[in-house]
DNA sequence: ATGGTTGGACCCCAA
């Protein structure tokens, strides 16, 4: 089974870029965040073109927004409103076989690394404290479990272009790379992506739109994440991050996250 | 040190 995640950044003008992404990696599963778009909006027949028959969204007018597409039928969808403030950032839902695919899309969290005086970086780090209850959940009933989303979050030093001038950047500072990493120990979350690639190599999943030339000053950002429970490691096949999809003729700042796994 | 771009809504906000 290849499943994907992909922040696209509106999914209603970003019809095509989804399209070339299931003809280059054909996930069976692709979830979206950034939708962007109202439930009685959601392009349902367009994507149903693209060979998904199974279509699950929960989405709100602007911003935010969460969709699963899948070409085989899930189970139990459901979804969770971590900050209680009706933000539509997360869905889940069941495969045939038992596993859970819960889809996040956690606060960018704003400019100011303060949460005293941001209030949306506040939002963010309260999102993870509830991300990692929920993972405390999980782990105690040893379900098997696909994490997968824009966690808006790069953990490792060789998860964004300067380590060290990242350290006060929100998405990269202390505080948010030491909350996720508590998150991930809580149940000893397998990172896919870093599964194959070396922590001393560069590896990126967005690019800013305000770069002339994302590609010659490439000052990329780990954001986006495919993570499995350990009980599904060895099932563990593959994993790639989609750099092409940057060159997209109308591309979003984000790339797909594609993992094959033998279940 | 600053500003750079995109999307969606509205005449600005979030990323």
């Amino acid at each position: 089974m290849i499943i994907a995640t992909y922040n696209i950044n509106s999914i209603r003008i970003r019809l095509d870029e989804i399209e070339q992404v299931v003809k280059q990696a054909n996930p069976d599963i692709l979830c979206l965040q950034e939708t962007k778009v109202e439930n009685h909006l959601f392009p349902e027949q367009d994507v149903r073109k693209l060979g998904f028959e199974h279509i699950y969204f929960n989405g709100q007018k602007s911003y935010n927004g969460v969709a699963i597409l899948s070409r085989m039928p899930l189970y139990d969808v459901d979804s969770m409103d971590l900050l209680g403030i009706d933000h539509k950032r997360h869905i889940r839902a069941k495969l045939k076989n038992g596993v859970e695919i819960h889809n996040f899309y956690v606060p960018a969290g704003g400019d100011i690394p303060d949460r005293t005086l941001n209030e949306k970086f506040d939002q963010k780090l309260r999102f993870c404290a509830a991300m990692t209850a929920w993972a405390e959940g999980i782990r105690k009933k040893g379900q098997p479990v696909i994490m997968l989303g824009d966690l808006n979050i790069a953990p490792l030093e060789h998860d964004v272009w300067s380590h060290k001038q990242l350290l006060t950047v929100v998405s990269h500072t202390p505080v948010e790379t030491e909350a996720m990493e508590k998150f991930r120990r809580t149940l000893g979350w397998i990172d896919t992506s870093r599964h194959f690639v070396p922590h001393s190599e560069k590896l990126y999943s967005w690019w800013s739109y305000r770069n002339r030339d994302w590609e010659k000053s490439n000052r990329g950002r780990r954001l986006d994440h495919i993570w499995i429970t350990p009980n599904l490691l060895p099932s563990l096949k593959s994993s790639l991050i989609m750099r092409e999809a940057r060159n997209f003729a109308s591309p979003s700042d984000h790339v797909p996250v594609v993992t094959e796994l033998h279940i």
